[in-house]
DNA sequence: GATGAATGAGTTTTCATTCAT
DNA sequence: TATGAATGAAAACTCATTCAT
């Protein structure tokens, strides 16, 4: 993980830990409300519940803690995926499944999916790349699923796309809501992008 | 359309019309380098060639230049699809012509694209309204080419979800370029995402 | 009069007066409602009726139009009083009858008094000191009431001190209105100013 | 009192103390030399003798610094006032000593009582009624001391007109020093107001 | 003479960051 | 380690004034 290249004058390695916790958490409810830019380190310090300058003993600016929330969210991602995700007997249906688990996901994290799509543009090259690479390796999880479910039966590049696809329709549940939530329920929602991905897999 | 809401202190349309053009080109050209943020009010105004007390003669907040941006984009984007769709003599094939139009033009408006999903948010409710309005125009559109194309085969249901795929599917091309393009051609992704369409409205 | 000092790039005298007047009650208007500070070139301008421009072509700057705006209003009392105040047959009765005039007058120009009292010292001194000596004079016309009226009998200092003191309880009624308005009706505050004068003159 | 509600983001409640004492003084300093309008928050802040930011701690908005001012003189005379005038043993001579003290108040703090008449207008609504209750005070200070010393000789309106009368002629001693200063010195000018207020009350 | 678009210096206000306690 | 007062660069926006048409 790049977490612990944010420098901390701190010297206590679960102090920072627990520290940081807070600010991730008090963050993300502030960046949901009100996005990165309107947000103030001031009101990330009292939200976290300490100080301005208890912040910064554990962070050095406040994009640190733009970064901070965008890793924050992807490891909640894949450790949620990590847990749902059953690959001891690989079939299709268990495919379904997968892809199903997915999408419960994307909904339950809307708000942090969003906040992805919008805020990552802030972050300097390094943090980006760095946060890119995580998502890269969500389609990785997704294409590991369709590839040890179907058996190798299409190509990688088949197999990359739709492993993109199925991504962006967990995501656009969310940044798409307007839309989507108006003409489908999640249930609804799901079941049509199924039907299209098997036929798409047939 | 809504940009007449936004108040200039000038009289003359026409001058209106042009200075307002000649804004919106400098922001998108600040915008895609720096996000609106970033991008001051200065910058804008020298960027599209006169002072900071013009730029104000033509917009009321900078607010109003993201909007103006915005609204524009989308403008383009329903003229050039316009121009490209011919639905005299529909067919599937036709159809599929429809989307690979739709694609190139996404590929070709990548950073605009980009400005809309990152920036949105920024606006006040009603002019976030007023855009997202037009985004659902953008899946009226399509929707009504695959109706037109399929004579009603599939049902309502699954035609706005295949729109709004494709809508998206154009989209992420663009804000997922660092992932997408690194794997596939234009040419290559286009072809690959039609196949799977293909597949799902038999 | 000084107003004739102030420059204009028109030559035709008439206009010159005409257009001044507009200006002149356009601004008294307006800094009736907000006061000089907060009003605009431009709203001046819109409410005599002309453009920005041509506003410019009357005055230099836009502490001429205060300068107006005063001497106007020293002028239009000054014409009142004249008006109103006759010394053909000296008396005391007489003199308490012109100073009910010139407590009328200041009834009805209570707004203007206002901007006198807050406004007069954004004048450059140039300007001050010729509204000053304007009121000056207003002192000096009540001094002459009571000195004919009273056929010498107080002294001098006596009669500058209650010229100036009548003076003051004139304005005093419009500027102080919040409280003297709430506790009596003009006819019952001239009435016991009066007693007190005539209290204090024999 | 008002000034609390003005909001600041230091916690300190001394120090808020102390820092408003500071800006009160810089800023009474510079509205007497150029005024409330001509005066900037960057001038306020380095006269009282911190940066812009640190000002912004202790204030909302630079009409916050006028409210502090207006509020501030009042309390001033307020304190002085209660410090002076006694009303152990009420009589007339007593009465005249109390408006002699509260003249030579007035005197003392003519640039401030300048100021008052000047830019209380400037105040929003709601502070602007706090002043102006404030000066209400001061007039029923003065109406106690009639009505103690003449133990109810004068009836409501009188005293109350008496006592204003008496109130402005303080202010005017200073709003007009142009011509009364001129004219008079101080002493003369209290004993010819004094002697005129004994007529009036005999 | 009249117009109104253009100008840019100047103003208020914000907020990330530091550092003495 | 924790605190929060102090800082000042930077930002949005205004408006008196000019001048070409």
């Amino acid at each position: 993980m790049k977490e612990e290249k944010i420098l901390s004058s701190v010297k206590d390695q679960q102090l920072i830990k627990v520290r940081r916790e807070q600010i991730i958490k008090g963050a993300i409810k502030l960046f949901k409300e009100k996005g990165f830019h309107k947000t103030t380190t001031r009101e990330i310090a009292s939200e976290s519940g300490f100080s301005i300058g208890t912040l910064y003993e554990y962070i050095r600016t406040k994009e640190d803690v733009l970064f901070l929330v965008c890793d924050s969210i992807h490891e909640q991602v894949r450790e949620r995926i990590a847990q749902e995700i059953d690959l001891e007997s690989p079939s299709v249906p268990n495919m379904m499944k997968a892809i199903r688990s997915y999408f419960y996901l994307m909904d339950e994290m809307q708000d942090e999916i969003v906040i992805l799509y919008q805020e990552v543009k802030s972050l300097k090259k390094e943090s980006r790349k760095h946060v890119l690479n995580s998502e890269r390796d969500m389609v990785g999880i997704i294409e590991n699923v369709i590839n040890t479910c179907l058996e190798g039966k299409l190509s990688a590049q088949k197999v990359s796309l739709l492993a993109n696809n199925i991504v962006v329709q967990g995501h656009m549940w969310g940044f798409r809501r307007w839309i989507m939530q108006k003409q489908f329920t999640l249930e609804a929602y799901m079941d049509e992008q199924l039907k299209m991905i098997e036929h798409a897999i047939k």
